[in-house]
DNA sequence: TCTTAGATGCGCT
DNA sequence: GCGCATCTAAGAA
């Protein structure tokens, strides 16, 4: 039997633990050509006390919301997606948490796909499988996803979050974040220790 | 209206 | 390991 998509309220516990409870979990791309499934392995969190926070403006030292255009799905309900376009060329997905009105969301980074990889190739262009899922962009690229799905329900289709096996803490390697100029110090990503699918040791 | 930076990935060296 | 494509939206003017 399949497992029921993650609770709302789920998203509610701190970011950290949500960032770190989605390892393991199952992100499920419907498709009309067929099912993608992969499993998240890497993942971000960020924060509204956090400089680095799409949803967060710094002045004078000071963090406080910053709701835009853009970021307006990071302002909405738990448990939806932020879906936003980024280099001119990629788009990367987050999991929105927390209550209405507080920006926090967890970045997904990377991916062990385990069904559809043969869909997932084509929409990459290639078909190595380490290469598919292993960074933001790609798994977007892979899964097809993009801005129509932003804010988009995370318990229904097309794009549905689903429990998998929890990850002891013992495998689990936190690093600062990748990518950002602000609050570069902050261990705050976090992925599956050994992960072949992790985008960068 | 204009300037600029950005939660990246690819190709080349 | 390094440089650059590519383009949207924020923020300044």
């Amino acid at each position: 039997m399949t497992p029921a998509p993650l609770d709302a309220a789920w998203f509610l516990q701190s970011t950290l633990d949500v960032a770190r409870g989605l390892l393991g979990a199952l992100l499920v791309r419907e498709l009309p050509e067929g099912r993608l499934t992969g499993r998240i392995v890497e993942t971000e969190a960020y924060l509204q006390d956090d400089p680095a926070c799409h949803g967060v403006r710094e002045r004078d030292g000071v963090c406080c919301h910053r709701r835009t255009k853009r970021n307006a799905a990071m302002f909405g309900p738990p448990g939806h997606a932020y879906v936003y376009f980024t280099y001119g060329n990629h788009f990367l997905m987050n999991v929105v948490t927390q209550a209405e009105g507080v920006p926090e969301a967890v970045l997904i980074r990377a991916l062990e796909p385990l069904e559809g990889m043969e869909l997932m190739a084509r929409h990459r262009g290639l078909d190595h499988p380490r290469l598919l899922t292993n960074g933001p962009g790609k798994l977007a690229q892979a899964l097809r996803i993009d801005g129509v799905l932003d804010g988009h329900d995370l318990r229904l289709p097309p794009l549905l979050l689903l429990p998998g096996d929890a990850i002891p803490s013992a495998h689990v390697t936190a690093t600062p974040r990748i990518g950002i100029s602000r609050a570069i110090d902050r261990p705050w990503r976090f992925y599956i220790s050994g992960n072949e699918w992790v985008s960068r040791r």
